[in-house]
DNA sequence: TCTTCATGTATACAGTGTATACATCAAGTT
DNA sequence: AACTTGATGTATACACTGTATACATGAAGA
């Protein structure tokens, strides 16, 4: 058991809090009161509430981003480019909060597409965008630009996603599930070649 | 010059703050004072102010949403998709705050698919699921459910529109609505006979 | 022993939504 | 004409928010 400094405390609070009612709960003061110090401490070690927000929810993304590179592996690109989009519905499903926080909120700071991108600053669409070249040069796939295309995929998991935390889909988990990947399939279907 | 009511004006005054700085900005207080009564005066006309903001995104979808259907006439079947997903593109880029409202915050009360929009209970996915019917009818698109494929539809154009409110773009809004129907024209050509 | 600095506390302020109690005034009713 | 009622407003207060400011504490180094 690692003695814990006073960030990580916060920190750990604050994203139980976050990761069970979302960013609407996360107080000052009840994040103190959680770690045991005042609220004010917590103005030590970070900014402002929004810094510590959005410093939550960069840990939590970061750690789960790992499993897009895990699943570049299918050696079958159609069926590579939806195992790389599952991991995208299995965050927003298990951390609805800190989804919503990561990819709906405004973020001026946030990667931006195309540039960014382009130069391979996102590690998750990059495996998707090169899924999409390897596609295109095998002739799996259309010819076309591969960062469109892997934008467009993103957009449309995110779409899907999106209107289910939004409230409207009645679907329970796995019969969104389902319609998830049927969805990405039709997108896929109208790149394939 | 119609004389206003109490309410009107309470709307008037909540709009143009909601459609200039988004819904943090709609406050009890700054809306009362616009109109010229006290803060608790607002409650004789509204329950709470998250019912004024549902009211007001409403009234705004609303006044936008019957351009859906005055778009279903184009005779060809692909063109008249394209066409139906305009004014949701143009809503997003005029009025962003009262989209985000009205698109992305979570309401238990929306419609809900399947069954809701199957009971033909949204006025602007009816001419969507109709005009993917009729194409299916033709000939033009493949066999699929129409309501199914329509939802493919929305989703891609609220992904890529989250999207580019969250400033995953760095687009000029000419760019992001070219690529706007390049996107969709993918998934288009995923669902064509 | 003295200083310094990181870390904490205490207090206060301006802002929020809204519950509660009271005031005003026009429209019926007797 | 007098009285009642109901719609609409005000005034005040409460609990909550983020955070600016001033001060306290205690360990490390000189």
């Amino acid at each position: 058991m690692k003695k814990l400094t006073t960030p990580e405390k916060i920190l750990r609070a604050a994203h139980k809090v976050f990761d069970r009612e979302g960013a609407d709960a996360v107080s000052m003061r009840r994040v103190a009161e959680a770690v045991g110090i005042t609220p004010m401490a917590i103005y030590r070690h970070f900014p402002n509430r929004e810094a510590l927000l959005k410093r939550l929810s960069d840990d939590s993304f970061n750690t789960v981003a790992h499993e897009w590179e895990a699943r570049a592996t299918h050696p079958d690109i159609l069926k590579r480019l939806l195992a790389l989009l599952e991991p995208y519905l299995n965050y927003a499903l298990e951390h609805p909060h800190l989804f919503d926080h990561a990819f709906s909120v405004r973020r001026d700071d946030a990667r931006r597409f195309p540039e960014d991108f382009r130069a391979r600053q996102s590690p998750t669409l990059n495996v998707i965008a090169d899924a999409v070249a390897e596609g295109v040069r095998l002739g799996v796939l259309k010819q076309d630009d591969p960062w469109d295309v892997a934008m467009s995929l993103w957009a449309h998991a995110h779409g899907l996603v999106a209107l289910y935390r939004a409230g409207r889909f009645s679907y329970d988990e796995v019969r969104f599930r389902k319609f998830y990947f049927e969805s990405i399939g039709r997108l896929v279907d109208g790149i394939k070649a």
